[in-house]
DNA sequence: CCAAAAGTGTTTTAGCTACACCCATGA
DNA sequence: TCATGGGTGTAGCTAAAACACTTTTGG
């Protein structure tokens, strides 16, 4: 990959993605790091003239991920000089190009807007991008100091996501098509961090008539067989 | 006023207010008409190379309404290429300056960032700027047609006005400082556009335990005089 | 004393929690 | 038949809505 050029893009705006997952444990999310700096952050991008914000989000999403399809909601904008820090962005670009020069636009301010993307942890074969050595999974009580206040931005999309959480079962794009209901409510819990009490919860999702219930899944454990369920598409 | 100039700005990124007020019986918004044009727009504007973005809206806002404090929330970012008319801006431009060139950057596409405001109607004189003739109230279901998708930035801050209403008390930005249990019902309802049951809300409201109780108000008629409240102030 | 509006008490209802119980499964 | 985890029934609690009642005000 060469340095995205200036005359394709939009000047001073980014975007940034908090991508989560769900590891059948914990809540996580894709972090990358840069070449040869030990710097850790959220993967992002610019947008193109002449395309959408949207698509410039899912595109850079799938060059990471793979995936087209997927759950995408933006959440907040940031517009603070503060988030700025052309020292590392040279030292990024320094590390990776031999074509450096002091004025790239990169090294400008940029208002980023955030997105969150929930996918099902499995279906992902994480891809780093040139400028990145790793791009990998962190649980998000384990995130280390990032660049360009994206824990800040990390946090914010936490806090949107435990907000949203009861809006259209949005859990369900953590887990693949079919799914348990302790799968579920592992995924809320981890969302909301505490623990919820298994009979209200049952009874909650099934009263939203937003769930299908198939055939039972057998573990071969010596216990009842759960159901699985899947989200009504009808009622997407 | 000047055409804003380029080397001052940041480009491709804008912001639109949505300024709201209640005029007793309505829930209304601020509307700019241009100069000799027929258009009519959301104030908006650009942000400086060393401005926050927060602080560009509110700079605006104040230059709009007089007002220095003033609730502010972003809501939405709007970035699909539809939304940019150059050909509108050039209309726009052309009928307010001499030094008209075909080239400005503003012209260019923009990614315009949504914030809606509440406001004491009351204290409020719309101040026209340089490239309007004229900066009015509009009672939000008489919009008239908007340039650059204003119309649908309108919708998305009603919705995320109704959404957050319920936090923190939002609708006695739109009060005096003092104000009976019956006005703050009137502006839940203009915004909710539903009407509530009178003891019912009052419950809800004191049971908050965010409002402070002070001296009736005598109207004069021959009924009960209320009370007027306001917000406790150790609770902000 | 009356009418109108404000404030509060009371009853009813709906939803949620907690606990208990039963069911299915494989050892 | 036992232990384990899944599904549902039921009693109790709490919050909210509906209605009625009382209070205050000026004619």
């Amino acid at each position: 990959m060469d340095i995205p050029k200036k005359e394709d893009h939009l000047l001073n705006i980014s975007y940034d993605s908090v991508i989560f997952g769900f590891s059948g444990d914990a809540l996580k999310i894709l972090l990358l790091e840069y070449h040869d700096t030990g710097f850790f952050a959220l993967p992002g991008g610019f947008v193109r003239k002449n395309e959408n914000l949207n698509d410039a989000v899912i595109r850079g999403v799938k060059e990471r991920t793979g995936l087209e399809k997927l759950f995408l909601e933006q959440f907040h904008t940031f517009g603070n000089t503060s988030r700025s820090d052309a020292a590392a962005m040279k030292t990024i670009i320094k590390a990776n190009h031999d074509s450096y020069t002091e004025d790239s636009w990169l090294f400008d301010r940029f208002i980023s807007v955030g997105y969150y993307a929930l996918i099902d942890y499995a279906k992902v074969s994480p891809t780093p991008d040139a400028l990145s050595d790793s791009i990998d999974w962190y649980a998000i009580d384990d995130i280390p100091p990032l660049l360009f206040e994206h824990n800040l931005i990390i946090e914010k999309a936490i806090e949107t996501l435990r907000n949203n959480l009861n809006k259209k079962l949005m859990g369900i794009n953590l887990l693949p098509d079919k799914f348990t209901m302790k799968a579920l409510q592992q995924v809320h819990e981890a969302i909301l961090d505490e623990k919820l009490g298994r009979t209200a919860f049952q009874r909650k999702m099934l009263s939203l008539d937003l769930l299908e219930r198939h055939e039972k899944q057998f573990s071969g454990k010596a216990h009842k067989a759960p159901y699985l369920y899947s989200f009504k598409s009808d009622k997407a």
